[in-house]
DNA sequence: ATGAGTATTCGACATTGTCGAATGTGCTTC
DNA sequence: GAAGCACATTCGACAATGTCGAATACTCAT
C-alpha cells in the first residue's frame, strides 16, 4: 500500500506538517502551500479541528496545531520500551557526568529526541524531548546511520544534505567515511555540526535482535572537547545497560544487514 | 461544517484515539473497536504510517502511535503564548513554594497540562506535560469550569461524570455549587479527587479579553492541606503576572458570558 | 460605513474511498 | 519441517464521499 495512501488522510497530515513549519496559517495560506482550493482546505481543517488536532488561534482567523497532539505524543512516549528502560540509566549518566543526556531514535531523515536529561546543575534548560535534528549533523544521528545502513540509504536518496553550520558534513562520501569510523570506534562525535558551540558524543543502544534501535548522547560545550575518558566509560555503560534490558545479545550492536 | 466532517479524516483521528487508549493494536482489533472492515482499517493505518503518525511495533504485527506526534506536539507547546509567558512565573512559583506547579488549559471535557514544574527538591519526578485529567476532578479544571460557563455547559452534556476516587464530585448540582464557591474565593481546591493522597490549589489566568484561558495550580500532599497563606499569595501573584503579560485588563478574570 | 481580503457554505459530479473476496504472512503446535 | 489458524494485506468494482467552483458571509482596516 505504500505509495497508494488515502488522499484525504495524506492531505490532513500535510496540513499538520504545514502548521508544524509555519505555526499559524490561514485557510488561504494553507491553500497556497498545499496547492489546494480554500474550500477543500477548509473541510480538512474543520475535520482536524473536531478532534482537537488543530485549533483556531485565540484572537484571529488563523489556525495552529491543537492539544490532542500533546496528549497523543504523551502516549507515544509512554509506549516506547527503549525509553522506559533508558530513563534510569540516562538519569544516572547525567548525574555522574554532570552533562545533559539525549536519547534519540530514527525519524525519517532526522533523529528525534525521545528523552532528555538536563544538565544536573540546577540551571533552567529548555526541554529537548521532541526536538528533531538532521541525522547527518548529530552524533545521535550518525550512530544510527552507521549501524542502520537502511537509514543511511534512505538519507542518501535525499541529497543534497542540509548544512546547519560551516562544520556540517554534507558530502555523501565524507559522511560515509565518517560512519565507517563510527563503527570502528563504537561511538560518534558531533562537533558544532548542528549547533555552534555544542558538541556531543553518542553510542548505540541495541535491542533483542542485536541491532541498533536508539542512541544515547552526552552533550558538552565544544570548548571542552574531547570527552573525558571517565564520561566515555559511563556513556558506554549506560548504553550497554539499556541494551541488556532490551534483551540484546551483544554490545556494541552488529551493523544491520541492508536487506531487512 | 461542524457535524459534517470528512469521514476519512474522522476515521483516521479515531484510529489515533484508539491507539491512545490501548497503546498496541492489530488491524483486526482496530476493526472491532471502530466497527470497520479490516481492509478499510488497513488503508487508514498505512496512510498514517506514511507520515510517521503510527508505526508498527518493533517485533510484531500491531501498530502504535508514531514519532511525528511528538514533533508536532513540541510545536504545539511552542505556539502557546500563555505557556511561553508562564514559564518564568511558574518556575519562580515552584522555587519559592517548594511545590510542583501545573499550567493547564481546557481540553474537551478534561484539562491538559501544558507546562509542569517539578518540585524543586532534586528528586526524580515523572514529567506531567501532556497529562489529561477530567475537568471536574481537578483544581485546574474546576477553575476553568467556574470561569468559562461554556466549558461547564459542554461538560454537563456528558453526564454521568466520571468518578476517579471516592472523593470525586460527580453530582452536577454539587459540582455547580462548588464552582460558585470557586468564583467567590477566586481559587479552586482539589482534595484527593483525582489522585489519592494528592491535593492542589488552582487560580485562573486571564487573557486580553479579561477571560480565563488557563489555570495555574500548585500540588501538595493531601496531608499538608490547607495551602499556606504565603504559598497562596505567591500562586495568585504568579497568575496575575502571567495575566498581565497576556494583556489582561483585570485579575481575577470575569466569568465569561455564555453566549460567546 | 465601505471595501478588500479571506473564511465558509452549498451542491453537482467525478474521483476516490470503501469493503468483500481472495491471497499472503506469521506464529503456534505437532 | 509441515499444517493449520488467525490475521494482515492486496485487489478491483462501484457507490459514496470528497472535491472544488461559485456564491455568500465575515472580519478587519481605513
Amino acid at each position: 500500500m505504500l505509495g497508494t495512501v488515502i488522499q484525504a488522510i495524506d492531505r490532513a497530515a500535510r496540513v499538520l506538517a504545514a502548521l508544524q513549519g509555519s505555526r499559524h496559517l490561514g485557510i488561504s495560506e494553507l491553500g497556497v502551500i498545499l496547492q489546494l482550493p480554500p474550500s477543500t482546505v477548509h473541510g480538512i481543517v474543520k475535520s482536524l479541528q473536531e478532534h482537537g488536532l488543530v485549533v483556531k488561534e485565540p484572537h484571529g482567523q488563523r489556525y495552529m496545531l491543537g492539544p490532542t497532539l500533546l496528549q497523543l505524543s504523551n502516549v507515544y512516549l509512554d509506549t516506547l520500551d527503549v525509553r522506559a528502560r533508558a530513563m534510569r540509566w540516562t538519569g544516572d549518566l547525567s548525574e555522574r557526568t554532570g552533562l545533559a543526556v539525549r536519547l534519540g531514535v530514527e525519524f525519517f531523515d532526522q533523529v528525534i529526541v525521545i528523552h532528555h536529561e538536563p544538565r544536573p546543575d540546577g540551571t533552567r534548560q529548555m526541554p529537548e524531548t521532541g526536538l528533531t535534528i538532521p541525522a547527518h549533523a548529530s552524533a545521535l544521528g550518525k550512530v544510527l546511520l552507521a549501524y542502520r545502513p537502511a537509514f543511511l540509504q534512505s538519507l542518501l536518496t535525499k541529497v543534497p544534505l542540509r548544512s546547519l553550520t560551516g562544520e556540517t558534513l554534507v558530502e555523501p562520501e565524507l559522511l560515509e567515511k565518517a560512519l565507517v569510523d563510527v563503527v570502528e570506534k563504537g561511538y560518534a562525535v558531533e562537533d558544532e555540526e548542528a549547533v555552534l558551540g555544542e558538541a556531543s558524543v553518542a553510542v548505540p543502544v541495541a535491542d533483542r535482535d542485536g541491532e541498533a534501535v536508539a542512541a544515547i548522547a552526552v552533550v558538552l560545550p565544544a570548548s571542552q572537547q574531547p570527552l573525558a575518558d571517565s564520561a566515555m566509560t559511563l556513556l558506554r555503560e549506560a548504553a550497554r545497560n539499556v541494551s541488556r534490558e532490551l534483551g540484546s545479545p551483544t554490545w556494541p550492536p552488529v551493523v544491520a544487514t541492508t536487506d531487512d
